[in-house]
DNA sequence: CAGGAGAATAAAACGTGTTCTAGCTCGGGG
DNA sequence: CCCCGAGCTAGAACACGTTTTATTCTCCTG
């Protein structure tokens, strides 16, 4: 039993994703050696393939986490901000130097979010929900996301707009073609022509 | 010598690059295998590592060239309707069936571009100049795109926006997250909140 | 406590991207 | 006419993701 911890896979689960969140970090996508990874994690590399189907499959689920964990962080406490305008700023500013504070892993997970590869599929639409939750809750001024407060139309659609802008900016960034700089612009940006185009919904009632 | 042809290759490079976008077509990322592709394009493997530096290398040579007939298809003749938001959706809506037509080398195109890899930042740099021309080439309702007209600050900036966006879109196609039709909805909706919201950055003048 | 089922392990093996080596071909200058 | 060097070729070699195999471990059941 006790094969359940925190939360909720097993240990050796555990310290595979930790060894993998760890390699990514100090060196980025192919140095996370699944050979080293096993090492490290003090597990048979047929373990690795017995509890994810590939490499990208275990970026998948790391992913997820760091998810998770940034909502855990921002989500909680709620982010100030007297408009919505300035809360998503702040928000989108303190994600992106939370992700940039450890540039080879973010660029690893998008890396991974952006293979195609359609195992993932669920793992990559979870992030997404837990983001667009978020967005909305920052929307709104709430703390906590909750999955009860349903968003309305209007808040859905919006959160799934400044995502995808969000990121298209992630992904340049790692490609090298702006760095954080001009993706904090680059959201700012959005944000503000997002806020006020995203009123044409609303009208046409 | 006549080395030089038709696009300002030379011939064994044309040649790689067909077998790529062949094999590509045929059966995606995967099975664009190297040994298989130097066999097709009639040269050794060594011939392709010293025009290319990597498979993604390659793809992304293939991003380009394929932007750019695109560019030359949709561009040339102009996109008919009234409206720039007509305009701009049937220039989508096109683009997207063109690449849903050939599925497997749209998705091995998009990962090549979000592979992150730094080296070919340049030639993704250059797809995105090329499509942001064109798009504010459609937007004005103008035929070919000239490198001379240069875009107002606000038509940059929708092109911009606009192109990431359809980007977001696209690998959320490629990864299984929405098919064509959810795709094509999307840039709609995209176009239309963003034609609207742009507004808000001529005002503040 | 013994037996057995399911998981973990170590290690080999295979495919494919990438690199390296050795030799060949061909066109232009002596 | 022959030689040179650049670029090409065949193919070996290596790294790493993935699969497979054979063995061992663990823990539940009786």
């Amino acid at each position: 039993m006790n094969r359940v911890s925190i939360s909720g896979v097993d240990a050796r689960t555990q310290r595979i994703l930790k060894a993998a969140i760890d390699l990514a970090e100090e060196e980025g996508y192919e140095s996370v050696r699944l050979r080293d990874l096993a090492a490290r994690a003090d597990v048979a590399l047929g373990t690795v393939y017995h509890r994810f189907s590939s490499k990208e499959d275990i970026l998948a689920a790391v992913l997820e986490l760091e998810v998770q964990k940034l909502s855990a962080g921002l989500g909680k406490r709620g982010v100030k901000g007297k408009t919505a305008e300035d809360r998503l700023n702040r928000f989108f500013t303190l994600a992106t130097h939370a992700l940039a504070a450890r540039p080879h892993l973010a660029r690893t997970l998008l890396r991974a979010a952006t293979s195609g590869v359609p195992e993932i599929t669920e793992k990559v639409a979870r992030y997404h929900g837990t983001m667009e939750r978020l967005i909305v809750s920052v929307f709104r001024g709430e703390p906590v996301p909750r999955e009860e407060a349903s968003p309305s139309p209007t808040e859905q659609t919006l959160a799934v707009l400044i995502q995808r802008a969000w990121f298209a900016l992630l992904v340049g960034w790692s490609g090298g073609l702006h760095d954080v700089d001009g993706l904090l612009e680059g959201i700012k940006l959005s944000v503000r022509v997002l806020l006020h185009g995203i009123s044409v919904l609303e009208e046409e009632r």
